[in-house]
DNA sequence: AACATTTATCGTATATTTACGATATATATA
DNA sequence: TATATATATCGTAAATATACGATAAATGTT
């Protein structure tokens, strides 16, 4: 079997309910002018904190809490607790798939 | 200069703020089950009209308009009138620049 | 022109999201 | 143990999204 065929085959390859869920809700967490400032900051500033985040947002703390919350349900970030403070980022893998399944979808 | 030089530098070029804006209101508009499943009917049925689409969901006519709407500003989708009825299809020059900049981003 | 068909828009009810201040929780330090 | 610091959660107000039925608008047909 050629890699064109492969590939075309796998393309086709349709999401089970779950994955779809998780990826729609991905889309979602993303679709958000804060949310997505919130990624790239953490792109480009890995294990940053809270504090850093709040400091780079023009909003409170708590709503800055709740949004990281979204992200995090999202399977997008992860915060690490490191003393009084929680370090973020991106979950390197599931943002990789996330990219590989839009690549497939569309 | 190498591609692979190429392709970093094409990776950091960042958007414009009106780009950046459209790219996350595409986000959103994805971000939802129903629009989602629309975007994937029409890329299984492209030319549907919208009958086709309500028909295919569990949501009233005036809903399906309504989530069109969203697609449509996203300029994800067009619409073209043919008689009484509107044929919808992905608009894939943009579908596929969404994909890239899905791929340079994070 | 009258009527049927298809889709969009209007008005509106309900649900969800977004934002904030206040407060709770959890950890480090004095 | 008391205090300071950092973050999460609670309660709540306001904005936005989602859904519907009713109706308008646009086109094709008789």
């Amino acid at each position: 079997m050629t890699n064109e065929i492969k590939e075309k085959l796998a393309k086709n390859k349709s999401l089970s309910r779950i994955e779809r869920e998780r990826f729609i809700a991905m889309f979602k967490a993303m679709g958000n002018p804060i949310r997505y400032e919130m990624m790239e900051y953490m792109l480009k500033y890995p294990g940053c904190n809270t504090a850093n985040i709040v400091d780079h947002l023009p909003i409170a703390q708590a709503t800055v809490s709740q949004h990281l919350k979204v992200l995090k349900e999202a399977e997008l970030v992860i915060g690490e607790i490191e003393g009084p403070a929680t370090c973020y980022c991106l979950i390197e893998e599931n943002v990789k798939g996330f990219k590989e399944t839009v690549q497939k979808i569309f």
